[in-house]
DNA sequence: ATGTGC
């Protein structure tokens, strides 16, 4: 796209929405006939240039859901997904709104857990070439990776029941794992009935594996505090190495999404919603074929849990073994986990009542405020720690649910940096192997399945990360805690 | 994101 083309769409998206404050636009309902409430982006000016007329229309069309409450809402990494926007937060009236699968995304429980370690920088940076090999020897990655791990079909029911829950039960973990993870680990409600066999078939031979795309596993250090008395909180001091694991459900998630929406194709005709995209498949919120979208969501989101934490169980067995030292002499424990594709019956206030609603959060993360009560005990007077993984070979932040999260976006933050550039352009306009030379001459060693997947997740695809993550903490949605280097990723 | 596209 030429410059001058890119000012004119640039202008064309401000022109139609009303600036609320620096990093506050809304979209008013008159920028589409049936919008029911306004459409909101937390965006910065700089930010503003990232967005085009297709993403606004993707956040006005979900404000035509029906029962949508206060606004359609995106996040500063906000860009086109499926029917919702990833980046996108939509909480509906449990008696007239809706629940979509658009809204979660096909990746169920897509999220992030961080795992401390006591060691610093210079005891890993020298060992990176061999850590990284051993960790992607020992964690299966890439598309439609299968490892030698073999759950029973019975091991696979409790995992869609309980999710880390079951993992740690299982031996892949240690007690304090579910105790540090978004609602301890599982989605009380999973109903095993309804995810199909298909769904079973694919998701149990992947158990425990990467994936591939964004996903990743990274080595990394704390390189910078913001908030020292929540770093305290967190564990967490400059030097200090740790682990990021960045996957989802597999194809356990994605076969459970493709069946409900043929369902939920099918209850559009027959509750006569009035869907301005089809992608934007709903059901009413108490209807069956609604209920058991979310139940299988929630087996979806356990089976998610539970990857992570058998990758996070695995890679403490690397850890050990090359140290020579267990778990607990390294210090290895689990930080915090975060879904950043999921919907939650969650109580928020709106117009000034509380009441029970569906909270849809799509590539964006649950930023709960110091005091919540789902907030866990050991950081319940900072907050609850809000993972936002950067692009490969860019930083991370940890940041803490901050105390305008409720008030603005229904406990939400950003997930991510979000993609500027599709998949299918940068892997064609992007060299792998020289990327991986670059990150290489940064300090960051990355071990990948194919080079393709580096030119697919080139750092130059995606937003700055900094830019995004200022956004929430400007706003006090989530505010700055530590910032992370990585040293070392293994890609699918 | 994905047993990777019409």
């Amino acid at each position: 796209m030429s410059n001058q083309n890119k000012e004119k769409n640039e202008s064309d998206v401000t022109e139609e929405l009303t600036r609320v404050n620096d990093n506050i636009w809304d979209i008013p309902t008159s920028h589409a006939y049936g919008m029911n409430v306004p459409g909101r982006l937390f965006l910065s000016e700089k930010l503003m240039g990232t967005i085009d007329k297709e993403t606004v229309n993707q956040v006005a069309n979900v404000a035509m859901l029906p029962g949508i409450l206060d606004y359609s809402m995106a996040m500063p990494d906000v860009h086109l997904g499926y029917g919702f926007t990833i980046g996108g937060v939509a909480a509906f009236d449990e008696e007239e709104g809706v629940i979509s699968p658009g809204g979660v995304g096909f990746d169920i429980n897509c999220g992030v857990r961080l795992m401390k370690t006591n060691l610093l920088k210079e005891d890993a940076t020298p060992h990176m070439k061999i850590l990284t090999e051993n960790l992607f020897k020992k964690i299966p990655s890439g598309v439609g990776s299968k490892g030698e791990f073999k759950v029973t079909d019975t091991e696979l029911t409790e995992a869609f029941l309980h999710g880390s829950q079951w993992a740690v039960e299982a031996g892949y973990g240690i007690e304090s794992d579910t105790k540090n993870c978004e609602s301890y680990g599982f989605m009380e409600g999973g109903n095993p009935d309804t995810v199909g066999t298909k769904a079973r078939k694919r998701g149990r031979p992947q158990f425990g594996t990467l994936g591939s795309g964004n996903h990743f596993l990274e080595i990394q250090y704390v390189d910078k505090i913001y908030d020292p008395v929540a770093a305290a909180a967190y564990g967490l001091e400059e030097g200090q190495v740790t682990v990021m694991i960045h996957c989802g459900s597999r194809g356990a998630g994605h076969q459970i999404c493709t069946d409900h929406l043929q369902t939920l194709n099918q209850a559009v005709k027959k509750y006569k919603i009035n869907v301005p995209d089809m992608q934007l498949a709903c059901a009413p919120a108490k209807s069956k074929e609604a209920q058991d979208y979310f139940d299988a969501m929630k087996c979806g989101a356990n089976y998610a849990w539970a990857n992570r934490q058998i990758i996070m169980h695995w890679t403490r067995e690397v850890f050990e073994q090359f140290y020579g030292k267990d778990t607990d002499a390294l210090g290895m424990e689990l930080l915090y986990d975060v879904a950043h594709n999921v919907a939650k019956y969650e109580t928020h206030e709106v117009d000034g009542k509380k009441q029970d609603v569906y909270v849809h959060r799509k590539g964006a993360t649950r930023a709960f405020p110091a005091g919540h009560p789902e907030v866990p005990q050991q950081y319940r007077d900072v907050g609850q720690p809000v993972l936002i993984p950067g692009s490969m070979g860019t930083p991370s932040f940890v940041l803490k649910g901050g105390p305008n999260s409720m008030s603005l976006s229904f406990g939400s933050a950003c997930h991510g940096a979000g993609r500027l550039m599709g998949r299918g352009k940068a892997k064609g306009s992007m060299n792998g192997e020289a990327i991986q030379e670059e990150l290489a001459r940064q300090g960051i060693t990355v071990r990948a399945e194919k080079a393709s997947v580096i030119a697919e997740e080139a750092p130059s695809v995606y937003k700055n990360s900094d830019d995004v993550v200022d956004v929430v903490d400007s706003l006090g949605i989530a505010q700055k805690v530590a910032r992370l280097i990585p040293i070392g990723v293994i890609k699918g």
